[in-house]
DNA sequence: GAGTGGTCTAGACCACCCT
DNA sequence: GGGTGGTCTAGACCACTCC
């Protein structure tokens, strides 16, 4: 080998753990591709399959990603933090969002069962919320499927809470489960990230003043894309 | 191939899509090994590293764990939701707690300064909370290194509101931040999770009573242990 | 000793991008 | 056409576990 590797058990996290620190010490920028996996492959005197391991890992990690044909680049690194509020829960925002598809489905995941999610089927709102016209967030919110088409078609458009308010609609109580999960499908079709990468999931339930309309939700956004804040005061 | 796979993009993706579907299927069960990457390899007529490729994957999503030189298991999945009250917060646990090691240092993690951690050298005090014998999280708690010996010894072997409580100290105000982040190093060895596994954490700082104690810390499990709940009543 | 998962390699093909 | 990343293969070696 060339160059001299990192002391680590195998030979892809020591190539691995060079590149990351290549990057962290900005030798590796964002918006410039770092070498091929080719130009890798005879610096470190490994094989090339070894090189991709190595970049498949850090892509897991959010640290680069690549582009086929093209190169591979640093991420640029821009975590926005979403503040819970406790006294506004569900704030209006002024993010732009694009509309996805209006279907009627049960909810599946079984992490809603914790919020106590109904097992029937119900309306199902997704949109893509956007920040700076690039994917920030995917919401999936659902309705019991009774509701007003009226109200339904402002769903597409606006937050829920603030459709539900043009109504005279008010939350009462909100519930949040926070978890992790991998990226599946569309949802990583969406942020251009590859199947099985970690999104930050803030699973929601609203209890509004209208008895039968409670409104169940899922938000989620890439892992290094997102985080929660919370102040908690006795 | 032997077996029709599904329809997917590529052929690793296919395999990873059935193998997916017996397990949810409960065709392979927890506690049971799945075929051998040999085996597997045979019934679906790919390459052996195609199948090892399709089985990486699913450990990353957190399904399956391999043991080597013994064989691929169903995880079981068992994830703890933890409450963060918002009238008491960090509360006793009945949790056991194993110390891990205390040192003087910086606080180093890039996300701690969204909480306005100080960029000093401080008195971290690591351990692992315990559920059932296993591990269940690891915390990290930093605070100033002009802190009594006597307060520190209990950080050890207590939670530290409760150590703080002893003296008279209590928490006014807690901020949190929540968010995901790869494992590295140490903390993936103590959940015997793979370099990189995805980790829900929950970053905080509690001010005190005493003026000059302010207390910062993480604590984080694998995604697939642990996930936290609120109640937010406006 | 046989079986297991983990690692590493050399070589090949493809789809894509840019010039 | 040359370069790129993505995929797939066959084959090899190692450390480990279990019998």
């Amino acid at each position: 080998m060339n160059k001299s590797l990192q002391f680590s058990s195998s030979l892809h996290e020591s190539v691995r753990e060079e590149i990351s620190k290549r990057i962290s010490q900005g030798i590796y920028v964002p918006g410039e591709p770092i070498p091929s996996t080719a130009m890798l492959s005879g610096e470190f005197g490994v094989s090339a399959i070894t090189i991709k391991r190595a970049l498949r890992d850090l892509q897991a990690a959010g640290m680069i990603f690549a582009v086929p044909g093209k190169g591979t680049y640093v991420k640029k690194q821009r975590r926005l933090l979403h503040h819970l509020d406790l006294r506004a829960p569900g704030r209006a925002s002024q993010s732009k969002v694009r509309p996805m598809s209006v279907t009627r489905e049960k909810i599946s995941d079984p992490t809603m069962s914790a919020i106590d999610a109904p097992d029937k089927v119900m309306l199902c709102v997704r949109k893509i919320v956007l920040f700076e016209d690039a994917p920030w967030m995917y919401d999936a919110t659902y309705v019991s499927s009774e509701l007003d088409d009226e109200i339904v078609e402002e769903f597409r458009e606006r937050f829920v809470v603030d459709a539900l308010k043009r109504h005279d609609i008010n939350v009462t109580n909100t519930r949040l489960v926070i978890d992790a999960a991998p990226a599946s499908g569309q949802v990583a079709e969406v942020f251009g990230v590859p199947n099985g990468f970690p999104m930050l999931r803030r699973l929601y339930r609203m209890i509004t003043t209208e008895p039968h309309i409670t409104v169940y939700g899922v938000v989620q956004a890439p892992f290094d894309q997102l985080a929660c804040t919370i102040d908690l005061a006795p």
